[in-house]
DNA sequence: TCTTTTTAGTACGATATCTAACTATATAGC
DNA sequence: GCTATATAGTTAGATATCGTACTAAAAAGA
């Protein structure tokens, strides 16, 4: 259990830095899951709503989503309906800029396709789900 | 891919919370990951080669030992084959920690024994070694 | 042997994250 | 309706990590 965890601390160390390294302007992983999470899913979602998705606190997101207010890629208003929240929406250069960090990762991702099986290692993407879900339920706080 | 890494993340990220909020004394992850390793694989190793154990930059190590140091949980003496380096060892109150540090910990590792299906977890260990072989033999530096 | 390059460790500054405490608004209980 | 509690977000301080630049020693090359 130990090394499942550690392996799977290493993992996440190597592939944020790994990550980090090649994404554009300096910009951190976490910028590019809030970016690429609007884009998806779409937009308008309050903050808290989304440092629940990315399982980080309150005051981490509002840290992200203040660095990402301040470059432009996102713009956050007031919630019409709720006067203690705001809502996150992506700006144009927010969308610009998720398209040019999926081009920077590219070629990582490409050799990784290349590289490995990806096939055995999607087959365990449902253990780590419960694994997830698991630590989800029973967190602290 | 990208939903493979997110949750390997996550689950880091709430581990390693989890861990951080039961060990003895305020100490972190790292420093029970570090003198844990000295126990089980036995001390003299040098900062550097326990820095690529874990998979971090020499100056985290730097950090992580001096702390440790601070405590009296281990020591570090100069490295008589070279100068340059050195060596450290687990103190009696290292071992104490680490003792205490198990016994905060078990009640959880005995709760995830039986809310989760271990043996189903592990098999997904070899899988998550070849991704971690991989990111370490092609990581950026 | 002397010079150059590599290696081990440290120092310093930046930053992402956490916790705890705070403000403001909304909801619930009486 | 008024008060107590719960919720959303921010602020402040701590810390683990990283990258870069530095010192000192070892190894390699001439």
């Amino acid at each position: 259990m130990f090394g499942l965890l550690t392996e799977i601390g290493i993992i996440h160390q190597l592939a944020a830095n790994e990550f980090n390294h090649r994404l554009p302007e300096g910009l951190h992983i976490s910028h590019f899951g809030v970016i690429s999470h609007l884009c998806r899913v779409g937009d308008g979602w309050t903050p808290l709503r989304i440092a629940r998705a990315f399982q980080v606190t309150k005051a981490t997101m509002t840290n992200t989503l203040t660095k990402l207010s301040a470059r432009g890629l996102i713009e956050i208003k007031e919630n019409p309906k709720d006067g203690r929240s705001k809502l996150v929406f992506i700006t144009p250069q927010g969308r610009a800029f998720q398209e040019r960090s999926i081009a920077s990762l590219r070629p990582l991702i490409e050799k990784m396709d290349q590289d490995l099986d990806l096939e055995a290692i999607v087959k365990i993407l449902p253990e780590l789900k419960k694994l997830r879900e698991y630590f989800d339920k029973n967190r602290t706080n």
